[in-house]
DNA sequence: ATGGCTACGATCCGTAGA
């Protein structure tokens, strides 16, 4: 059984290629985020003749999640984690007991902006809200966009992002709350290349140098941890021509 | 050097991403 999960930056534009990675990875679910699209336009119809079912929450021009899905969904819920947010971030679903959260967790722009407030508020409410979750539901995971880069061997160059947005101290510590509600990195369950990393920068052939940051993250509840067996970042899609500039995260369980 | 791409919705540039 395998999880993953891919920032996508426009559903639209990349559609081709989701249906190209999808029928190569095979994944039995599949968070996106970024899908920038209203929920009237999402492409549920194209989706389910390549075998999935989906939930959606999106808005036009930014934002948006979806969870795909070979089996059925249930309990689909969206959620605000701030007072009075209109951004759509958050959605959970369940499928044959394993709750999933996909979540596009604030970029914050820049240390002490108002964006960067924002991005601590919500990841406050998300701490919250998984606190929750795993109380209701002991097999979670929690795939997407957390747009932090938990440690410096997640920076590939951890010198010039120092205290950057992405890095600074307390987006590291908002992250670890986390998995202090008992959540485990899945990436990190295992031995991993060095200089694993999950966005490159559009800009300046940073995928070309491998210039960096592994902000894409699954993380899992114990009960998945046990039974966790691979986690591994596909850079394939990120070679493509017209790429999203994130690369999928993908995890295998031993049973589903 | 504070730039550089890409997507979007509205023009022929501004906002946002990370």
């Amino acid at each position: 059984m395998k999880l993953a999960t891919w920032n996508v930056n426009s559903l639209k534009v990349r559609l081709p290629q989701l249906a190209t990675w999808l029928a190569a990875a095979a994944p039995d679910v599949l968070c996106l985020q970024e899908t920038k699209l209203e929920d009237a336009k999402f492409p549920r119809t194209e989706l389910e003749a390549l075998g999935y079912r989906s939930a959606c929450s999106g808005q036009k021009t930014y934002n948006g999640v979806a969870i795909l899905c070979r089996e059925d969904l249930s309990a689909v819920e969206n959620a605000s984690l701030v007072p009075a947010d209109e951004q759509k971030r958050f959605l959970a679903a369940t499928a044959r007991g394993i709750r999933m959260v996909c979540v596009y967790c604030p970029n914050g722009q820049a240390v002490g902006s108002d964006k960067y407030g924002y991005k601590l508020r919500w990841f406050a409410g998300l701490r919250e809200r998984l606190a929750a979750e795993l109380a209701a539901h002991p097999r979670l995971a929690v795939l997407g966009d957390f747009n932090v880069a938990p440690e410096d061997r997640d920076v590939h160059d951890p010198k010039a992002w120092e205290g950057q947005v992405h890095v600074s101290g307390p987006e590291r510590a908002a992250w670890r709350a986390l998995l202090a509600l008992g959540l485990q990195d899945a990436f990190r369950l295992f031995p991993q290349p060095e200089k694993s990393f999950s966005w490159w920068d559009y800009r300046s052939m940073a995928f070309r140098r491998n210039a960096g940051l592994r902000i894409d993250q699954i993380l899992v509840s114990a009960p998945l941890a046990a039974q966790c067996t691979a986690c591994a970042i596909d850079k394939e899609p990120r070679r493509a021509e017209r790429p999203s500039d994130h690369a999928p995260v993908i995890a295998e369980f031993s049973r589903w």
